[in-house]
DNA sequence: TGAGATTCAGATACTTTTATCTTAAATTAT
DNA sequence: ATAATTTAAGATAAAAGTATCTGAATCTCA
């Protein structure tokens, strides 16, 4: 199965994406958000936990506490969200995995797939989560959940 | 972690173009590969087996046995290689992993990503085991190996 | 025909990722 | 204070991916 990004990867977007949706510093209970996502809980609990760490949101304990942005939506990357889970190997590695590929010893896609990379790249740096958000608010995006 | 393509895949891509660089029609083993590529023997064999199953390749028991091209290095893109081990699930899934992104309904970087995974797409497309080959017929790759 | 070399196939083990369980710590409200 | 609720943290389990082991089947050549 070829994938780009980790499935922690694709639960932390979605729940950042989700958190974007909420008035400006409300806090959000695991509990909605795997309600809402369909996101396993104390999985998505660790997730929340490391980029609370990581300063992308803040946390809060006890009765009316949860998780909310830890910057405004629109300071929030994707590209944040990546690095800060699955790290930035994609942008340095051979994708197609030959060891001795290089720029000095060139695999035959290397310029192409550097190419992309670029491109990938900028799409994550230049999208933002309230953008994201934006994207999601739709009738379709509460609908399909339950 | 952020990939593109399995480690399956990866060694399948290594391997496929390694028998590229042999003669039309010679055998050659899992053993020379796997000391050659420094990929795990018995896995590489099951993967081998794989795409021989496919068609991709051809094998022969016995000594003076291997594995050779299925079909003529030119003839064999990227794409089938690809396809053969991870399939085409990066083709259709959001990239992102948002469950209720669609073309009706799409995520913030859907149309963008769209653009890029078609360009990976004609990349792996237009790209056969021949070029792959020419690109890494040079000292560093035999000499990196051993 | 027999020995050796090789792929084939199934079982097993290891590793990483994903998911769950349990208890502790913190916070709120009664 | 106490109870209830929530995150924090560590241990454990399940699943998927990667790797190894063993024996069978097949082929070549002496």
């Amino acid at each position: 199965m070829s994938i780009i990004f980790s499935r922690q990867c694709e639960y932390a977007l979605q729940a950042v994406t989700y958190l974007a949706l909420k008035p400006v510093g409300e806090k959000t209970s695991i509990k909605e958000l795997t309600k809402k996502l369909d996101i396993p809980y104390h999985f998505l609990g660790k997730i929340l936990q490391d980029l609370a760490y990581k300063g992308l949101l803040i946390s809060q304990k006890g009765p009316t506490g949860g998780f909310a942005l830890g910057l405004p939506a629109r300071d929030i990357t994707l590209f944040h969200i990546v690095e800060a889970i699955d790290g930035s190997g994609f942008m340095t590695n051979c994708v197609l995995g030959f060891p001795e590929c290089s720029s000095s010893n060139p695999c035959a896609v290397h310029d192409s797939w550097g190419r992309h990379r670029e491109g990938i790249y900028q799409m994550l740096v230049n999208r933002n989560i309230a953008e994201m958000a934006r994207a999601m608010k739709k009738p379709e995006y509460v609908a399909i959940r339950r």
